[in-house]
DNA sequence: GCCGTTATTGACCAAACAGTCCAAAACATC
DNA sequence: GATGTTTTGGACTGTTTGGTCAATAACGGC
């Protein structure tokens, strides 16, 4: 071995994250990336290819790291309903600060389906763990028998970019909290 | 008078809107934007006054125009309900082609107050348009008497947004379908 | 048919951009 | 402490960026 490297490159990618969270990725410069990250140029590039590769790494531990915060908060409660609500609440409290995965859909759509396929991925894994949740509360007989659990699931995540979007664009939290409240009414 | 303008001034917005649609602000270099406009740099630049200029009479006249379209669908079919669900419709069936007022909501968040506020009155205006015609079912009795309609209103506007976002990360049209028939549900 | 005014075109500019090169520095191994 | 390997920092490059300038073209009013 020799020089070993000088920076943790979580805690770098969690800056860049910061910063692509903020301004977007063609908003944001190398420059930038590397004052946030407190690296030089050069070990950017040797450590992580190139722009475009970082911000999929980037992008890739932001989905990692809230899917499981998500999975955490809707563990909680006695009640799966309880988990939910918690879950929407983290959500909610969360939102203010905004989310890679919403800017990267919403800067690319689909047109680099190696993003695509990372987020679609992410998704997929939380509407499955919502789609459980769905039907434990079903079985204790919070929501409506005739709920399609996948369904809502789908829903609840929908629900979820509605109060990030809503919050980026200045809602207030009781605005967000009344989104929540009915986004749980509608499994009733 | 002197030479008249050789372009439509509101033609050329609409084209703009579609390049920032497609690529964001920062995305969108004034070759695209001159490119799909069809006009000249120093028209653009006299026209419009600077690309940041431009970006936000694109994003007003898009809003508008969206705004319209939304009140009229609104005040289709014979009873209110009816109307909700034809507006929720009408936002799937457009929700694949991208949506300027998410492009701007996620790229600036709330650093341009400009744009916030552009998004903001329109936000409102939509949010007082589903409010009287969620009133209105309420009367008809296809809302829940225990809604609060503003709030109601504001959920289904997030409920747009989610829509939006979950077609640009590549959902189905049935997955749209079912979010919007769930969004309907929590009314009741 | 001239004249003042405005639109258009393409050349032009400085600044910022993503990415590379190279020399120096910092380690691990022996 | 010498050696081989890797990181680091700064200088550098070619390209693209947003925006301006100056010359030309096209019109309306008289």
């Amino acid at each position: 071995m020799a020089r070993p490297r000088e920076f943790d490159i979580e805690a770098a990618l969690d800056a860049a994250a910061g910063v692509f969270r903020e301004q977007g990725f063609e908003g944001t410069s190398t420059g930038d990336l590397t004052a946030a990250m407190g690296i030089g140029r050069q070990s950017l590039y040797d450590t992580f290819g190139d722009k475009t590769q970082l911000y999929e790494a980037a992008l890739a531990r932001s989905l990692a790291l809230e899917n499981e915060a998500h999975r955490g908060a809707l563990s909680t409660g006695p009640r799966a309903i309880d988990g939910l609500e918690i879950f929407l609440a983290r959500v909610r409290a969360k939102a203010g600060e905004g989310y890679l995965g919403l800017g990267a859909a919403s800067e690319f759509g689909r047109r680099r389906p190696e993003l695509t396929a990372i987020i679609a991925a992410a998704d997929r894994a939380l509407v499955t763990a919502l789609a459980s949740r769905v039907r434990e509360a079903q079985e204790e007989g919070d929501v409506g028998p005739d709920v399609d659990a996948r369904e809502a699931a789908a829903f609840l995540a929908a629900s979820v970019s509605g109060i990030r979007v809503a919050a980026r664009s200045g809602a207030g939290a009781a605005q967000l909290q009344a989104v929540a409240e009915l986004a749980l009414r509608a499994l009733r």
